[in-house]
DNA sequence: GCCCGATGTTGACCGCATGAACATTCCGCG
DNA sequence: CGCGGAATGTTCATGCGGTCAACATCGGGC
């Protein structure tokens, strides 16, 4: 039986997706706290404990989330970017790339509240159990990572009174920007700020870093 | 009778303020979703909804805890300031004084995740609770922000190539970039890097707010 | 000295995560 | 084709947490 048909059935066919799909729904709505397992089952229309044919729990259910919405905002960020004119010098248009991939960046934490929340959601494991190693290879799966590396790459200038920076410390450093913009604008202090403003001390920002990423 | 005395009585006495010091206990163990008005209780020694009579609910006494993690981070700010040497020329002496602002701040994310983390979790009431504008107002007390602002008063330069950068807008740059830092460090996909890396990941973000900031 | 209000306590309800035991269905093997 | 085990759902049960209402106790002002 397909889920696509409209008779209801004992197995269900795609509980697995239709879950996810729920989820990423409910994480749209209220970011990762609202992702409940009950409340994805009721969505699809199966009984509570369902979702443990397909999960280990819930928390497995948001790492999936948060994967989906990792991709999301990759998928975002490249999408500003290559709206973004290019330039004749090379190193400008390096520069602009970056830039626009942060906003990108921004825009999408903006937008998608939620599912920005959930992309960085830290699942605890219950104290004592899960290998860190497997943890550790899912964790670093983040494409806007690799992105702004490798615009920073293009970018290629790196130089520091005391010596060299490495790429990855300068990419960390404008992620860091970037994702600190987003959450003071999203849940902090920086809430509520009026949409001129807002985009003031974004404007501001990406000055700072693009300067900053100048200077290193 | 005196919270001091050993004697069970009916009435604790302070039960508020114990309450907030068993709350900030947990949220330094664990962070804010560790504060657990039930937990709490248990540990003051008290049934689980006396809390009640002190606090609206588990928001208040979050909202209470995050205050004190605010402070908190205030102080830890101001001490590693005042640590640091001057200099003659004021605006390298301003200079140092923000980059020891920002090594401060992060340095007590790092030590006290927790709290940290408490310090800046927003507490979502119940839709169509609470006004606005008292929550705003609570919002706004902040003094980490205030800090750095006034660092950056300090340094007194706001110049873009298209026009001037308010200095709140300066002020929310750097910060962002310190508080991205800290919770990639944190609870991001930066945690588990290995102390070194971490080190150099933090004085190259600190090199791009200072040189940022000189070109802002 | 007594009474009211502040402060705690009990008991109850609801939602959620999760595990165990049971039911239904699917599918490959004979 | 038919059967039996593996998948996949369901029901039942436990435990934790937030919160409310009704009841108990204490403390201080009259």
């Amino acid at each position: 039986m397909a889920a696509t048909s409209g008779g209801k059935t004992y197995h269900h066919g795609d509980l697995r997706n239709a879950l996810i799909g729920a989820a990423v729904d409910l994480a749209t709505e209220g970011g990762p706290e609202r992702v409940v397992l009950r409340e994805a089952a009721r969505r699809v229309g199966v009984s509570p404990t369902a979702a443990y044919r397909h999960f280990a729990g819930r928390g497995e259910l948001l790492r999936t989330v948060r994967g989906h919405a990792r991709r999301r905002l990759a998928a975002a960020m490249e999408g500003t970017a290559a709206r973004e004119p290019g330039a004749d010098d090379p190193a400008l248009a390096a520069e602009r790339r970056l830039a626009a991939l942060c906003r990108g960046y921004i825009a999408f934490a903006l937008e998608q509240p939620g599912l920005y929340r959930a992309a960085f959601h830290t699942v605890r494991p219950a104290p004592g159990h899960g290998s860190a190693a497997d943890l550790h290879a899912e964790e670093s799966e983040c494409r806007a990572f690799v992105l702004l590396g490798e615009a920073l790459e293009a970018l290629g200038r790196f130089r520091t009174p005391s010596g060299t920076v490495s790429r990855p410390a300068a990419c960390a450093a404008v992620w860091s920007a970037v994702h600190g913009l987003s959450l003071l604008l999203l849940d902090g202090p920086l809430r509520r700020l009026p949409a001129p403003r807002r985009d003031a001390v974004v404007d501001t920002t990406l000055a700072m870093v693009v300067s900053g990423t100048r200077g290193l």
